[in-house]
DNA sequence: CGTCATTTTGAGGTATTTCAACGAAGGTGG
DNA sequence: CCACCTTCGTTGAAATACCTCAAAATGACG
Protein backbone atom coordinates (compact mmCIF):
# COMPACT_ATOMS: atom_id res chain seq x y z
CA UNK A 1 0.00 0.00 0.00
CA UNK A 2 2.29 2.60 -1.32
CA UNK A 3 0.78 6.39 -0.98
CA UNK A 4 2.36 8.48 -3.23
CA UNK A 5 2.68 12.45 -2.33
CA UNK A 6 2.41 14.46 -5.55
CA UNK A 7 4.25 18.34 -4.95
CA UNK A 8 0.91 19.39 -6.81
CA UNK A 9 -2.17 18.12 -6.21
CA UNK A 10 -4.25 18.53 -9.22
CA UNK A 11 -7.93 17.05 -8.21
CA UNK A 12 -10.82 15.23 -9.79
CA UNK A 13 -9.80 13.85 -12.47
CA UNK A 14 -12.69 13.71 -15.14
CA UNK A 15 -12.50 11.62 -18.57
CA UNK A 16 -14.87 12.77 -20.75
CA UNK A 17 -15.77 12.41 -25.00
CA UNK A 18 -17.83 14.89 -25.77
CA UNK A 19 -21.13 14.73 -26.66
CA UNK A 20 -22.02 17.17 -29.05
CA UNK A 21 -18.98 18.02 -30.26
CA UNK A 22 -19.08 16.13 -33.64
CA UNK A 23 -15.74 15.40 -35.06
CA UNK A 24 -13.71 15.32 -31.77
CA UNK A 25 -12.66 11.98 -30.52
CA UNK A 26 -10.08 13.11 -28.52
CA UNK A 27 -10.38 12.38 -24.54
CA UNK A 28 -10.64 15.88 -23.07
CA UNK A 29 -9.19 16.44 -19.44
CA UNK A 30 -10.48 18.85 -17.40
CA UNK A 31 -7.95 21.81 -17.35
CA UNK A 32 -5.84 22.48 -14.24
CA UNK A 33 -8.43 25.36 -12.88
CA UNK A 34 -10.76 23.43 -13.38
CA UNK A 35 -9.88 20.58 -11.90
CA UNK A 36 -8.65 23.07 -8.59
CA UNK A 37 -12.02 24.71 -8.33
CA UNK A 38 -13.31 21.05 -7.92
CA UNK A 39 -10.60 20.43 -5.59
CA UNK A 40 -11.74 23.16 -3.61
CA UNK A 41 -14.89 21.86 -2.68
CA UNK A 42 -14.19 18.01 -2.82
CA UNK A 43 -13.12 15.81 -0.54
CA UNK A 44 -10.59 13.33 -0.60
CA UNK A 45 -12.24 9.78 0.80
CA UNK A 46 -10.66 6.25 1.31
CA UNK A 47 -12.40 3.26 0.86
CA UNK A 48 -11.22 -0.03 2.15
CA UNK A 49 -12.19 -3.17 -0.17
CA UNK A 50 -15.26 -3.94 0.26
CA UNK A 51 -17.03 -0.91 2.06
CA UNK A 52 -20.05 -0.15 1.72
CA UNK A 53 -20.29 3.97 0.05
CA UNK A 54 -22.97 4.64 0.50
CA UNK A 55 -26.78 2.60 0.24
CA UNK A 56 -29.75 2.49 -1.93
CA UNK A 57 -32.51 4.76 -0.32
CA UNK A 58 -30.48 6.77 1.81
CA UNK A 59 -30.33 10.50 0.91
CA UNK A 60 -28.13 11.11 -2.57
CA UNK A 61 -26.09 13.82 -0.82
CA UNK A 62 -22.71 13.03 -2.17
CA UNK A 63 -21.49 12.64 -5.87
CA UNK A 64 -18.14 10.69 -6.24
CA UNK A 65 -15.84 10.81 -8.64
CA UNK A 66 -13.50 7.95 -8.37
CA UNK A 67 -9.84 8.29 -8.73
CA UNK A 68 -8.33 5.24 -8.05
CA UNK A 69 -9.71 1.61 -7.75
CA UNK A 70 -12.60 -0.29 -8.42
CA UNK A 71 -16.60 0.30 -7.46
CA UNK A 72 -19.56 -1.15 -8.24
CA UNK A 73 -23.18 -0.09 -7.92
CA UNK A 74 -25.83 -2.82 -7.59
CA UNK A 75 -29.45 -3.54 -6.37
CA UNK A 76 -30.57 -6.69 -4.20
CA UNK A 77 -33.74 -7.65 -5.60
CA UNK A 78 -36.53 -8.99 -3.46
CA UNK A 79 -36.26 -12.31 -4.34
CA UNK A 80 -32.63 -12.16 -2.70
CA UNK A 81 -30.76 -11.71 -6.29
CA UNK A 82 -28.57 -9.21 -6.80
CA UNK A 83 -27.78 -6.84 -10.05
CA UNK A 84 -24.93 -5.37 -10.54
CA UNK A 85 -25.77 -1.98 -12.49
CA UNK A 86 -22.41 -0.82 -13.39
CA UNK A 87 -18.37 -1.12 -12.50
CA UNK A 88 -16.95 2.44 -11.79
CA UNK A 89 -12.90 2.82 -12.76
CA UNK A 90 -10.87 5.77 -12.20
CA UNK A 91 -12.16 8.47 -13.63
CA UNK A 92 -15.55 7.31 -13.68
CA UNK A 93 -18.43 9.25 -11.54
CA UNK A 94 -21.27 7.90 -9.66
CA UNK A 95 -23.74 8.67 -6.82
CA UNK A 96 -26.87 8.84 -9.34
CA UNK A 97 -30.05 9.68 -7.50
CA UNK A 98 -33.69 9.36 -7.99
CA UNK A 99 -36.06 12.12 -6.30
CA UNK A 100 -33.28 12.90 -3.92
CA UNK A 101 -32.09 9.32 -3.04
CA UNK A 102 -29.24 6.84 -4.19
CA UNK A 103 -31.14 4.67 -6.59
CA UNK A 104 -28.13 1.77 -6.53
CA UNK A 105 -26.07 0.81 -3.51
CA UNK A 106 -22.55 1.59 -4.21
CA UNK A 107 -19.95 -0.61 -2.67
CA UNK A 108 -15.39 -0.78 -2.84
CA UNK A 109 -14.51 -3.86 -4.54
CA UNK A 110 -10.74 -2.83 -4.43
CA UNK A 111 -9.35 -0.22 -2.12
CA UNK A 112 -10.80 2.76 -3.80
CA UNK A 113 -9.79 6.34 -3.88
CA UNK A 114 -12.43 8.84 -4.67
CA UNK A 115 -12.93 12.81 -4.41
CA UNK A 116 -16.79 13.43 -3.37
CA UNK A 117 -18.39 16.64 -3.39
CA UNK A 118 -21.87 17.53 -2.21
CA UNK A 119 -24.26 17.92 -4.99
CA UNK A 120 -25.67 21.26 -3.94
CA UNK A 121 -22.55 22.58 -4.11
CA UNK A 122 -21.44 21.55 -7.16
CA UNK A 123 -24.92 22.19 -8.31
CA UNK A 124 -23.61 25.90 -7.80
CA UNK A 125 -20.50 26.04 -9.07
CA UNK A 126 -22.02 24.16 -12.46
CA UNK A 127 -24.66 27.12 -12.77
CA UNK A 128 -21.71 29.64 -13.30
CA UNK A 129 -19.34 27.67 -15.48
CA UNK A 130 -21.02 26.34 -18.81
CA UNK A 131 -17.42 25.16 -19.26
CA UNK A 132 -17.13 22.91 -16.71
CA UNK A 133 -20.74 22.19 -16.65
CA UNK A 134 -20.42 20.75 -20.29
CA UNK A 135 -17.64 18.15 -19.09
CA UNK A 136 -20.20 17.16 -17.02
CA UNK A 137 -22.63 16.27 -19.82
CA UNK A 138 -19.93 14.99 -22.27
CA UNK A 139 -19.60 12.73 -19.18
CA UNK A 140 -23.10 11.75 -18.91
CA UNK A 141 -23.44 10.81 -21.93
CA UNK A 142 -20.32 8.46 -21.54
CA UNK A 143 -22.06 6.89 -19.13
CA UNK A 144 -25.25 6.63 -21.00
CA UNK A 145 -23.27 5.29 -23.79
CA UNK A 146 -21.83 2.19 -21.47
CA UNK A 147 -25.38 1.95 -20.11
CA UNK A 148 -26.55 0.65 -23.44
CA UNK A 149 -23.73 -1.20 -24.45
CA UNK A 150 -24.38 -3.37 -21.29
CA UNK A 151 -27.87 -3.75 -22.24
CA UNK A 152 -26.83 -4.96 -25.62
CA UNK A 153 -24.52 -7.47 -23.58
CA UNK A 154 -27.75 -8.36 -21.43
CA UNK A 155 -29.71 -9.48 -23.97
CA UNK A 156 -27.05 -12.20 -25.32
CA UNK A 157 -28.69 -15.61 -24.57
CA UNK A 158 -25.29 -17.39 -24.72
CA UNK A 159 -22.85 -17.57 -21.55
CA UNK A 160 -19.59 -17.50 -23.47
CA UNK A 161 -20.41 -14.74 -25.28
CA UNK A 162 -21.40 -12.52 -22.37
CA UNK A 163 -17.90 -13.56 -20.96
CA UNK A 164 -16.14 -12.40 -23.84
CA UNK A 165 -17.76 -8.83 -23.78
CA UNK A 166 -17.28 -8.69 -19.99
CA UNK A 167 -13.46 -9.46 -20.52
CA UNK A 168 -12.49 -7.32 -23.37
CA UNK A 169 -14.58 -4.68 -21.50
CA UNK A 170 -11.94 -5.26 -18.83
CA UNK A 171 -9.34 -4.85 -20.97
CA UNK A 172 -10.43 -1.46 -21.93
CA UNK A 173 -9.77 -0.36 -18.59
CA UNK A 174 -6.97 -2.37 -17.46
CA UNK A 175 -4.86 -1.35 -20.18
CA UNK A 176 -3.12 1.41 -18.72
CA UNK A 177 -1.72 -0.32 -16.11
CA UNK A 178 -1.44 -4.04 -16.19
CA UNK A 179 0.85 -5.63 -18.96
CA UNK A 180 -0.79 -5.85 -22.58
CA UNK A 181 -2.56 -8.99 -22.53
CA UNK A 182 -2.90 -9.54 -18.76
CA UNK A 183 -6.29 -8.37 -17.59
CA UNK A 184 -7.19 -8.19 -14.19
CA UNK A 185 -10.95 -9.14 -13.19
CA UNK A 186 -10.69 -7.96 -9.67
CA UNK A 187 -14.25 -8.72 -8.74
CA UNK A 188 -15.94 -12.40 -8.04
CA UNK A 189 -16.93 -14.97 -9.53
CA UNK A 190 -20.31 -13.25 -8.67
CA UNK A 191 -20.25 -10.10 -9.22
CA UNK A 192 -19.31 -10.89 -12.14
CA UNK A 193 -22.50 -13.38 -12.70
CA UNK A 194 -24.53 -10.05 -11.17
CA UNK A 195 -23.54 -7.97 -13.49
CA UNK A 196 -24.04 -9.81 -16.71
CA UNK A 197 -27.16 -11.23 -15.25
CA UNK A 198 -26.92 -15.08 -15.13
CA UNK A 199 -25.91 -17.36 -12.21
CA UNK A 200 -22.82 -18.06 -10.76
CA UNK A 201 -22.56 -21.43 -12.46
CA UNK A 202 -22.82 -20.37 -15.34
CA UNK A 203 -20.11 -18.06 -15.46
CA UNK A 204 -17.67 -21.16 -14.07
CA UNK A 205 -18.33 -22.73 -16.76
CA UNK A 206 -18.02 -20.14 -19.31
CA UNK A 207 -14.78 -20.02 -17.98
CA UNK A 208 -13.64 -23.42 -18.05
CA UNK A 209 -14.75 -23.41 -21.72
CA UNK A 210 -12.79 -20.32 -22.56
CA UNK A 211 -10.31 -21.94 -21.01
CA UNK A 212 -10.49 -25.54 -22.44
CA UNK A 213 -10.68 -23.52 -25.91
CA UNK A 214 -7.55 -22.56 -25.43
CA UNK A 215 -8.86 -18.71 -26.01
CA UNK A 216 -8.10 -17.82 -22.45
CA UNK A 217 -5.45 -18.77 -19.38
CA UNK A 218 -5.69 -17.80 -16.47
CA UNK A 219 -3.87 -16.56 -13.90
CA UNK A 220 -5.27 -17.24 -10.61
CA UNK A 221 -8.49 -15.87 -10.04
CA UNK A 222 -8.29 -12.58 -10.65
CA UNK A 223 -6.24 -12.54 -13.66
CA UNK A 224 -6.82 -13.80 -17.38
CA UNK A 225 -4.37 -13.77 -20.26
CA UNK A 226 -5.90 -13.97 -23.48
CA UNK A 227 -4.07 -16.35 -25.73
CA UNK A 228 -6.14 -15.95 -29.35
CA UNK A 229 -7.71 -12.45 -29.36
CA UNK A 230 -9.19 -13.22 -32.37
CA UNK A 231 -11.60 -15.96 -31.41
CA UNK A 232 -12.45 -14.02 -28.03
CA UNK A 233 -13.54 -10.79 -30.26
CA UNK A 234 -15.05 -13.46 -32.60
CA UNK A 235 -17.24 -15.02 -29.95
CA UNK A 236 -17.68 -11.46 -28.34
CA UNK A 237 -19.30 -10.02 -31.25
CA UNK A 238 -20.85 -12.97 -32.50
CA UNK A 239 -24.49 -12.64 -32.07
CA UNK B 1 -40.40 17.49 -43.87
CA UNK B 2 -42.46 20.45 -42.72
CA UNK B 3 -41.06 23.40 -41.66
CA UNK B 4 -42.37 25.87 -38.99
CA UNK B 5 -44.75 28.47 -38.70
CA UNK B 6 -47.46 28.84 -35.82
CA UNK B 7 -48.72 32.04 -34.27
CA UNK B 8 -47.20 30.82 -30.46
CA UNK B 9 -44.58 28.28 -30.71
CA UNK B 10 -43.84 27.60 -27.46
CA UNK B 11 -40.40 25.62 -28.80
CA UNK B 12 -39.44 21.83 -27.58
CA UNK B 13 -40.12 20.64 -24.71
CA UNK B 14 -37.63 19.10 -22.13
CA UNK B 15 -38.42 17.38 -19.26
CA UNK B 16 -36.45 16.47 -16.29
CA UNK B 17 -36.32 15.82 -13.03
CA UNK B 18 -32.86 17.21 -11.03
CA UNK B 19 -30.19 15.10 -11.31
CA UNK B 20 -28.04 17.28 -8.55
CA UNK B 21 -30.65 19.15 -6.45
CA UNK B 22 -30.96 16.61 -3.97
CA UNK B 23 -34.91 16.43 -2.87
CA UNK B 24 -36.66 18.04 -5.19
CA UNK B 25 -38.89 15.80 -6.94
CA UNK B 26 -40.89 17.96 -9.15
CA UNK B 27 -40.23 17.91 -12.74
CA UNK B 28 -38.85 20.74 -14.60
CA UNK B 29 -39.77 22.20 -17.62
CA UNK B 30 -37.88 24.86 -19.62
CA UNK B 31 -39.30 28.26 -19.12
CA UNK B 32 -40.81 30.08 -21.31
CA UNK B 33 -37.54 32.25 -22.17
CA UNK B 34 -35.59 29.35 -22.54
CA UNK B 35 -38.04 27.52 -24.88
CA UNK B 36 -37.93 30.26 -27.09
CA UNK B 37 -34.05 30.31 -27.16
CA UNK B 38 -33.93 26.97 -28.35
CA UNK B 39 -36.60 27.39 -30.76
CA UNK B 40 -34.93 29.85 -32.28
CA UNK B 41 -32.08 27.54 -33.26
CA UNK B 42 -34.28 24.69 -33.99
CA UNK B 43 -36.06 23.19 -36.76
CA UNK B 44 -39.53 21.46 -36.32
CA UNK B 45 -39.87 18.34 -38.33
CA UNK B 46 -42.50 15.52 -38.68
CA UNK B 47 -42.10 12.26 -39.53
CA UNK B 48 -44.75 10.06 -40.60
CA UNK B 49 -45.05 6.37 -39.42
CA UNK B 50 -41.95 3.93 -40.19
CA UNK B 51 -39.90 6.78 -41.45
CA UNK B 52 -35.75 6.30 -40.33
CA UNK B 53 -34.86 9.63 -39.14
CA UNK B 54 -30.99 8.96 -39.12
CA UNK B 55 -28.88 5.90 -39.33
CA UNK B 56 -26.15 4.29 -36.86
CA UNK B 57 -23.22 5.24 -38.16
CA UNK B 58 -24.16 8.13 -40.42
CA UNK B 59 -22.75 11.59 -39.19
CA UNK B 60 -24.25 12.83 -36.24
CA UNK B 61 -25.02 16.30 -36.62
CA UNK B 62 -28.07 16.84 -35.05
CA UNK B 63 -30.00 16.47 -31.75
CA UNK B 64 -33.46 15.35 -31.49
CA UNK B 65 -36.24 15.93 -29.73
CA UNK B 66 -39.06 14.60 -29.38
CA UNK B 67 -42.60 16.29 -29.27
CA UNK B 68 -44.97 14.42 -29.98
CA UNK B 69 -44.77 10.55 -31.18
CA UNK B 70 -43.05 7.52 -30.67
CA UNK B 71 -39.40 6.72 -31.61
CA UNK B 72 -37.52 3.37 -31.90
CA UNK B 73 -33.82 3.46 -31.75
CA UNK B 74 -31.79 0.25 -32.29
CA UNK B 75 -28.87 -1.90 -33.98
CA UNK B 76 -29.08 -4.41 -35.81
CA UNK B 77 -26.59 -7.48 -35.14
CA UNK B 78 -24.42 -8.76 -37.42
CA UNK B 79 -26.45 -12.18 -37.07
CA UNK B 80 -29.15 -10.09 -38.40
CA UNK B 81 -31.28 -9.90 -34.96
CA UNK B 82 -32.53 -6.42 -34.18
CA UNK B 83 -31.66 -4.81 -30.30
CA UNK B 84 -33.64 -1.95 -29.49
CA UNK B 85 -32.06 0.82 -27.79
CA UNK B 86 -35.08 2.78 -26.19
CA UNK B 87 -37.98 3.96 -26.77
CA UNK B 88 -38.51 7.70 -26.83
CA UNK B 89 -41.83 9.65 -25.62
CA UNK B 90 -42.67 13.03 -25.83
CA UNK B 91 -40.24 15.37 -23.99
CA UNK B 92 -37.33 12.78 -24.92
CA UNK B 93 -34.02 13.61 -26.61
CA UNK B 94 -32.37 11.62 -28.62
CA UNK B 95 -29.92 11.62 -31.01
CA UNK B 96 -26.79 10.01 -29.24
CA UNK B 97 -23.23 9.86 -30.95
CA UNK B 98 -20.02 8.57 -30.37
CA UNK B 99 -17.11 10.05 -32.58
CA UNK B 100 -19.67 12.11 -34.59
CA UNK B 101 -21.34 8.91 -35.60
CA UNK B 102 -24.72 8.04 -34.51
CA UNK B 103 -24.72 5.09 -32.14
CA UNK B 104 -28.13 3.90 -33.06
CA UNK B 105 -30.92 4.02 -35.90
CA UNK B 106 -34.05 6.37 -35.52
CA UNK B 107 -36.52 4.95 -37.00
CA UNK B 108 -40.78 6.69 -36.09
CA UNK B 109 -43.02 3.91 -34.35
CA UNK B 110 -46.03 6.48 -35.12
CA UNK B 111 -46.25 9.81 -36.45
CA UNK B 112 -43.73 11.63 -35.18
CA UNK B 113 -43.06 15.38 -34.35
CA UNK B 114 -39.74 16.48 -33.15
CA UNK B 115 -37.56 19.76 -33.10
CA UNK B 116 -33.81 18.94 -34.10
CA UNK B 117 -30.88 21.13 -33.65
CA UNK B 118 -27.25 21.07 -35.15
CA UNK B 119 -25.39 19.69 -32.35
CA UNK B 120 -22.81 22.42 -33.01
CA UNK B 121 -25.41 25.31 -32.49
CA UNK B 122 -26.46 23.81 -29.23
CA UNK B 123 -23.10 23.45 -27.85
CA UNK B 124 -22.47 27.12 -28.32
CA UNK B 125 -25.86 28.02 -26.74
CA UNK B 126 -24.97 25.71 -24.13
CA UNK B 127 -21.86 27.39 -23.55
CA UNK B 128 -23.53 30.34 -22.59
CA UNK B 129 -25.86 29.57 -20.32
CA UNK B 130 -25.60 27.32 -18.06
CA UNK B 131 -28.87 27.40 -16.51
CA UNK B 132 -30.49 25.80 -19.54
CA UNK B 133 -27.64 23.38 -20.04
CA UNK B 134 -28.30 22.52 -16.64
CA UNK B 135 -31.62 21.35 -17.78
CA UNK B 136 -29.71 19.05 -20.27
CA UNK B 137 -27.96 17.93 -17.18
CA UNK B 138 -30.75 16.85 -15.88
CA UNK B 139 -32.32 15.07 -18.91
CA UNK B 140 -29.54 12.83 -19.45
CA UNK B 141 -29.59 11.57 -15.89
CA UNK B 142 -32.47 10.88 -16.54
CA UNK B 143 -32.12 8.83 -19.62
CA UNK B 144 -29.44 7.09 -18.12
CA UNK B 145 -31.61 6.04 -15.03
CA UNK B 146 -33.90 4.70 -17.79
CA UNK B 147 -31.15 2.47 -19.28
CA UNK B 148 -30.47 1.22 -16.29
CA UNK B 149 -33.68 0.27 -15.59
CA UNK B 150 -33.66 -1.13 -18.77
CA UNK B 151 -30.81 -3.46 -17.89
CA UNK B 152 -33.02 -4.44 -14.93
CA UNK B 153 -35.12 -5.36 -16.98
CA UNK B 154 -32.99 -7.46 -18.86
CA UNK B 155 -31.27 -9.46 -16.21
CA UNK B 156 -34.90 -11.39 -15.98
CA UNK B 157 -34.74 -14.85 -17.43
CA UNK B 158 -38.83 -15.28 -17.46
CA UNK B 159 -40.69 -14.17 -20.40
CA UNK B 160 -43.67 -13.31 -18.50
CA UNK B 161 -42.22 -10.91 -16.09
CA UNK B 162 -40.21 -8.80 -18.52
CA UNK B 163 -43.52 -8.45 -20.73
CA UNK B 164 -45.70 -7.32 -17.04
CA UNK B 165 -42.01 -4.81 -16.70
CA UNK B 166 -42.85 -3.23 -19.96
CA UNK B 167 -46.80 -2.55 -20.02
CA UNK B 168 -45.83 -1.37 -16.83
CA UNK B 169 -43.47 0.72 -18.19
CA UNK B 170 -45.88 1.91 -21.35
CA UNK B 171 -48.52 2.66 -18.62
CA UNK B 172 -46.29 5.33 -17.35
CA UNK B 173 -46.19 7.13 -20.73
CA UNK B 174 -49.44 6.73 -22.05
CA UNK B 175 -51.36 7.95 -18.50
CA UNK B 176 -51.10 11.60 -19.99
CA UNK B 177 -53.83 10.34 -23.14
CA UNK B 178 -55.94 7.68 -22.72
CA UNK B 179 -58.06 6.04 -20.20
CA UNK B 180 -56.53 4.95 -16.88
CA UNK B 181 -56.44 1.24 -17.02
CA UNK B 182 -55.98 1.06 -21.03
CA UNK B 183 -52.51 1.02 -22.13
CA UNK B 184 -51.56 1.47 -25.87
CA UNK B 185 -48.68 -0.38 -27.23
CA UNK B 186 -48.43 1.17 -30.89
CA UNK B 187 -45.44 -0.57 -31.84
CA UNK B 188 -45.33 -4.13 -32.74
CA UNK B 189 -44.81 -7.62 -30.70
CA UNK B 190 -41.01 -7.98 -32.96
CA UNK B 191 -40.45 -4.20 -31.26
CA UNK B 192 -41.17 -5.00 -28.00
CA UNK B 193 -39.47 -8.61 -28.63
CA UNK B 194 -36.07 -6.86 -30.04
CA UNK B 195 -36.66 -4.53 -26.39
CA UNK B 196 -36.97 -6.90 -24.49
CA UNK B 197 -34.10 -9.20 -26.04
CA UNK B 198 -36.27 -12.24 -26.45
CA UNK B 199 -38.16 -14.02 -29.64
CA UNK B 200 -40.90 -13.09 -31.14
CA UNK B 201 -42.54 -16.21 -30.44
CA UNK B 202 -41.72 -15.49 -27.19
CA UNK B 203 -43.42 -12.62 -26.68
CA UNK B 204 -46.84 -13.84 -28.29
CA UNK B 205 -46.65 -16.92 -25.61
CA UNK B 206 -46.17 -14.23 -22.65
CA UNK B 207 -49.05 -12.38 -23.63
CA UNK B 208 -51.83 -15.35 -24.24
CA UNK B 209 -50.30 -16.27 -20.92
CA UNK B 210 -51.43 -12.89 -19.02
CA UNK B 211 -54.24 -12.94 -20.78
CA UNK B 212 -55.44 -16.51 -19.40
CA UNK B 213 -54.12 -15.83 -16.39
CA UNK B 214 -56.69 -13.17 -16.41
CA UNK B 215 -54.34 -10.47 -15.78
CA UNK B 216 -54.87 -8.32 -18.89
CA UNK B 217 -57.55 -8.32 -21.61
CA UNK B 218 -56.08 -7.16 -25.34
CA UNK B 219 -58.06 -4.71 -27.16
CA UNK B 220 -57.55 -5.62 -30.61
CA UNK B 221 -53.71 -5.62 -30.98
CA UNK B 222 -52.17 -2.51 -30.14
CA UNK B 223 -54.10 -1.50 -26.83
CA UNK B 224 -54.00 -3.44 -23.56
CA UNK B 225 -56.76 -3.33 -20.29
CA UNK B 226 -54.81 -4.19 -16.90
CA UNK B 227 -57.54 -5.95 -15.23
CA UNK B 228 -55.36 -6.76 -12.05
CA UNK B 229 -53.27 -4.49 -11.25
CA UNK B 230 -51.70 -5.86 -8.22
CA UNK B 231 -51.01 -9.56 -10.09
CA UNK B 232 -49.30 -7.68 -12.62
CA UNK B 233 -47.31 -5.51 -10.39
CA UNK B 234 -46.31 -8.62 -8.68
CA UNK B 235 -45.12 -10.46 -11.66
CA UNK B 236 -43.41 -7.49 -12.86
CA UNK B 237 -41.35 -7.17 -9.39
CA UNK B 238 -41.37 -10.52 -8.52
CA UNK B 239 -37.75 -11.35 -8.92
C1' DC C 1 -62.55 -8.98 -51.27
C1' DG C 2 -58.03 -10.79 -52.00
C1' DT C 3 -53.19 -10.42 -50.82
C1' DC C 4 -49.47 -9.78 -47.71
C1' DA C 5 -47.44 -9.07 -43.36
C1' DT C 6 -47.89 -9.96 -38.65
C1' DT C 7 -49.13 -12.91 -34.99
C1' DT C 8 -50.36 -17.16 -32.94
C1' DT C 9 -49.77 -22.00 -32.06
C1' DG C 10 -47.26 -26.46 -32.07
C1' DA C 11 -43.27 -29.68 -31.43
C1' DG C 12 -38.49 -30.58 -30.68
C1' DG C 13 -33.75 -29.18 -29.42
C1' DT C 14 -30.63 -26.72 -26.55
C1' DA C 15 -28.91 -23.69 -23.14
C1' DT C 16 -29.23 -22.07 -18.69
C1' DT C 17 -31.06 -22.49 -14.06
C1' DT C 18 -31.42 -25.16 -9.85
C1' DC C 19 -30.22 -28.19 -6.39
C1' DA C 20 -26.54 -30.54 -4.26
C1' DA C 21 -22.01 -31.82 -3.03
C1' DC C 22 -17.17 -31.29 -3.39
C1' DG C 23 -12.81 -28.70 -3.54
C1' DA C 24 -10.07 -24.50 -3.04
C1' DA C 25 -8.85 -20.19 -1.00
C1' DG C 26 -8.61 -16.71 2.45
C1' DG C 27 -8.91 -15.07 7.15
C1' DT C 28 -8.71 -15.74 12.16
C1' DG C 29 -7.21 -17.40 16.34
C1' DG C 30 -4.63 -20.42 18.94
C1' DC D 1 3.02 -21.28 11.84
C1' DC D 2 -0.59 -24.34 11.59
C1' DA D 3 -5.38 -25.64 12.11
C1' DC D 4 -9.86 -24.45 11.67
C1' DC D 5 -13.64 -22.21 9.64
C1' DT D 6 -16.09 -19.57 6.46
C1' DT D 7 -16.62 -18.03 1.89
C1' DC D 8 -16.09 -18.71 -2.79
C1' DG D 9 -15.62 -21.50 -6.79
C1' DT D 10 -16.05 -25.80 -9.41
C1' DT D 11 -18.42 -29.85 -11.07
C1' DG D 12 -22.43 -33.05 -11.84
C1' DA D 13 -27.32 -34.27 -12.97
C1' DA D 14 -32.13 -33.16 -13.57
C1' DA D 15 -35.71 -29.70 -14.65
C1' DT D 16 -37.32 -25.75 -16.72
C1' DA D 17 -37.69 -22.11 -20.14
C1' DC D 18 -36.53 -20.25 -24.14
C1' DC D 19 -35.19 -20.65 -29.08
C1' DT D 20 -35.71 -22.47 -33.63
C1' DC D 21 -38.27 -24.30 -37.35
C1' DA D 22 -42.72 -24.83 -39.44
C1' DA D 23 -47.53 -24.08 -40.38
C1' DA D 24 -52.00 -22.10 -39.50
C1' DA D 25 -54.79 -17.99 -38.26
C1' DT D 26 -55.55 -13.34 -37.71
C1' DG D 27 -55.60 -8.70 -39.14
C1' DA D 28 -54.23 -4.75 -42.16
C1' DC D 29 -54.41 -2.64 -46.57
C1' DG D 30 -55.23 -1.57 -51.09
Amino acid sequence: MTTRRPKAELGPAIRAVPLLAADNVTIQLLSTKQRQQLLSIATKVQHPKGQVIYRRGTPGTWLYFCQEGIVKTYRDLPSGTRRITAFLFAHDMFGLAEAGRYVNTAQAVTPVTSYRVAKETLAAVLQQDAALEYHFLAKLAHELRSSQRRAMMLGRRDAAGRLAMFIILMKRHGSERTADDLIRLPMSRSDIAAFLGQSLESISRATTRLTKLGIVQFQGRYAVRVLDPARLEELASNL
